[in-house]
RNA sequence: GCUGAUGUAGCUCAAUCGGUAGAGCAGCUGAUUUGUAAUCAGCAGGUUGCGGGUUCGAGUCCCAUCAUCAGCUCCA
């Protein structure tokens, strides 16, 4: 058999061999070192055996698809030795995934760490035993008796079209449902660890039953898995929850309630910094700034839709049943705009209008979501809504991406962000606004900007806003949680609910586009996405404390003490640490903390009129004359760019 | 909201079987005048998240509640 493999070599084998063959052909090393394979584009197991002419390629564990039969196959591992321990569970589904594999089990009572020791040595059990993993294959109604005793898997079973061939994987006395591929055998397994216990409902809904999950991962060598380990314990360090109480940027209180962090002096510096920068940016690009209501009455919500679509993340004053009068804060301030832009007639000379605000929005959270500075209930978003032409909306999209782009840019996070075109969900009518042709048009209009503009996105279903596609740009935390930091929407519905209207070249009233955007997201997000980035060394721009200066001794207190003043004067956010004492220790945690510059000041500096200076991130720089080290904070403050 | 875990000084942690809440760092006072991980001495810091209960006695056991964490669901 002739067989194309992965560097375009055609080779020829003596008669039909499976992949696993093939590999041991080509390598010893290979082989033992294959976990499955891509034959013709499509993933199988080692055991394959593929058509005369097939292009070959073997995965490992350097390979996404290896890295994931692997941890497949461990999932299976871990809920054989749940079995074996606990045999009444009953088995959900287990899947590999970015980082490792989990499994849902319906457990008599949810596991405790005790047991996860207890599992994980019963896998360890498993590997040694090196059980040959097979593949069986059953039509759909002997697959049903097979799994008679398992509500679940007879439920997936059930979903699937009734001439479906059905897989099993099966090792040793274990054998679960699955498409697989798996790893030839459950040797193969050799340095993993269970993580965590977590609930997860069946098939992802609130509605269904809550199953325990269990976390874990597995690596090729024990250094890996030990390293990866130490990257867990080292993303807490960085974690903005910690660290930035840590810092003093934020605090939270038993009495002020969930989801309410307190900004603290550092934090709010920090914000008030962006804020300002924003604001400016945005004015220099055309957009006119406004200050709108926290809250409005419901009738205004009932406009919008947000009454029918959105009321239960509202916080509602008062009682409708009751009261002749409901308020609520706002949650979006989409309509607050859209009042103000309807206050007067508009002519399409007039568009685009860009109306900016740096809006305080209220969203009523359950109890669970809520996270640091990443969830709450009160947050404050760089928001804005275009109102323009029908013609003028791509390029309108494009120069609020051009917008973005630059912020992410002077913060230092182009690379750092994916983009996601988020689409609705025509069967989820409770959510979004039911119109399937408006939506047709407009996510069709949005692909071609993004195509346009050559985007690198990925589409996502059900991630819409009620009133039309977005593309949200995501960023992942340091646990690898994807969160929306941006994001830009183009809006079919509400410009009809508002009735807003401009009168076109001919006299006749038209009906305008929308676009929703946030330039920089919502500060408190994007403040906890930087505190994590740069593990609290924020750039010098935004950093709370740009400079500190340090006495060695109490003689060159009052030296320092000059210095502050015209380093205050130029603008620059300096702090004096009059301790001289502990001078090493204090160093050090200027350090830690982040703090860009150091500048020490003893008898021979004072005597010269000089600063020691000492950078962040690069050491003593030497003595410095105090009006030329000025100049250099204050240039560098005002490029921001970050390169 | 759901499942599980956790709340002791500003931070990190200790307190045996239910038997007087304790240490380091940080803080304050004094001395020390010092050049890159730690000068010395002293002082202060607590209704053990809050509220009930069991007990002669509760940080420890039970109930409730608030908050925090991980995950699910939801979302900027």
């Amino acid at each position: 058999m002739k067989i194309l493999l992965a560097d375009g070599q055609l080779r020829e084998f003596e008669g039909s061999m499976s992949v696993a063959q093939i590999a041991a052909a080509i390598s010893g090393k290979l082989a033992k070192k294959a976990l499955a394979a891509r034959i013709d584009g499509k993933i199988f197991g080692l055991d394959t055996v593929p058509l005369d002419g097939s292009r070959v390629e073997i995965l490992t564990f350097e390979d996404e698809e290896g890295k994931k039969a692997l941890w497949h196959t461990a999932s299976h591992v871990m809920a054989q030795a749940v079995l074996r321990l606990f045999p009444e569970t009953k088995l959900a589904i287990g899947p590999a995934i970015d980082t490792g594999f989990y499994y849902d089990f319906d457990a008599i009572r949810p596991f405790d760490a005790a047991d996860l020791e207890k599992i994980e040595e019963e896998m360890r059990r498993i590997t040694q035993e090196d059980l040959p993993v097979e593949r069986i294959e059953m039509p759909r109604d002997k697959a049903l008796e097979f799994t008679a005793d398992n509500p679940y898997k007879q439920e997936l079973i059930e979903d699937l079209p009734k001439d479906t061939v059905l897989s099993f994987y099966k090792q040793g006395e274990f054998a679960d449902l699955c498409a697989g591929p798996h790893v030839p055998s459950t040797g193969r397994i050799r340095h993993f660890k269970l993580l965590s216990v977590a609930g997860a409902y069946w098939r992802g809904s609130e509605k269904n039953k809550m199953l325990t999950r269990i976390y874990g991962t597995a690596f090729e060598k024990r250094e890996e898995l030990a390293a990866y380990l130490e990257m867990l314990k080292q993303a807490k360090e960085r974690d903005h929850n910690k660290l930035g109480r840590e810092l003093k940027y934020f605090t939270t209180s038993d009495v002020v309630g969930q989801g309410l962090p307190l900004l603290l002096p550092k934090g709010a510096k920090v914000m008030q910094t962006l804020i300002r920068f924003v604001e400016d940016e945005e004015e220099k690009r055309g957009y006119q700034c406004a200050r709108t209501p926290l809250m409005a009455k419901s009738d205004l919500y009932k406009i919008s839709g947000h009454w029918d679509h959105y009321k239960d993340g509202m916080f509602v004053l008062g009682d409708e049943r009751k009261d002749s009068e409901v308020l609520a804060l706002r949650p979006m301030e989409c309509p607050f705009h859209f009042i103000i832009y309807n206050s007067d007639i508009h002519s399409y000379r007039e568009l685009p209008i860009r109306y900016c605000e740096t809006a305080t929005l209220f969203r009523n959270e359950s109890s669970g979501e809520m996270h640091g500075l990443i969830r709450v209930r009160q947050f404050t978003l760089a928001d804005a809504h275009i109102v323009c032409t029908p013609d003028q909306v791509a390029d309108e999209f494009k120069g609020v991406l051009g917008l973005i782009i630059h912020v992410m840019r002077c913060i230092g996070i182009e690379n750092d962000i994916r983009y996601r075109f988020s689409k609705w969900d025509p069967r989820n009518t409770e959510k979004y606004i039911d119109d399937p042709q408006a939506w047709e048009t407009t996510q069709v209009l949005m692909k071609r900007i993004l195509d346009e503009i050559g985007l690198d996105y990925k589409e996502a279903d059900g991630e819409a806003a009620f009133y039309g596609p977005k593309l949200d740009l995501q960023f992942k935390n340091v646990y690898g949680k994807e969160d929306t930091l941006f994001t830009i929407q183009i809006d079919f519905a509400l410009p009809g609910r508002f009735d807003m209207s401009y009168v076109d070249k001919d006299g006749t009233k038209k009906r305008p586009y929308i676009i929703h955007r946030s330039s920089i997201g919502c500060y408190e997000r994007t403040l906890a996405m930087l505190i994590e980035k740069y593990a609290g060394a924020l750039p010098l721009w935004m950093a709370p404390e740009q400079v500190r200066l340090m006495a060695i001794t109490d003689r060159s207190l009052d030296y320092l003490k000059g210095w502050e003043q015209k380093l205050k004067a130029a603008g620059v956010r300096v702090t004096l640490d009059e301790r001289s004492e502990k001078i090493g220790y204090k160093i050090r945690e200027a350090r830690t903390e982040r703090v860009p510059y150091m500048a020490i000041a003893g008898d021979s500096e004072a005597e010269k009129g000089t600063l020691a200076i000492r950078k962040r991130g690069e050491g003593d720089i030497g003595q410095m004359d105090g009006d030329a080290f000025i100049d250099l904070v204050s240039n560098e403050i005002m490029k921001k760019v970050i390169f």
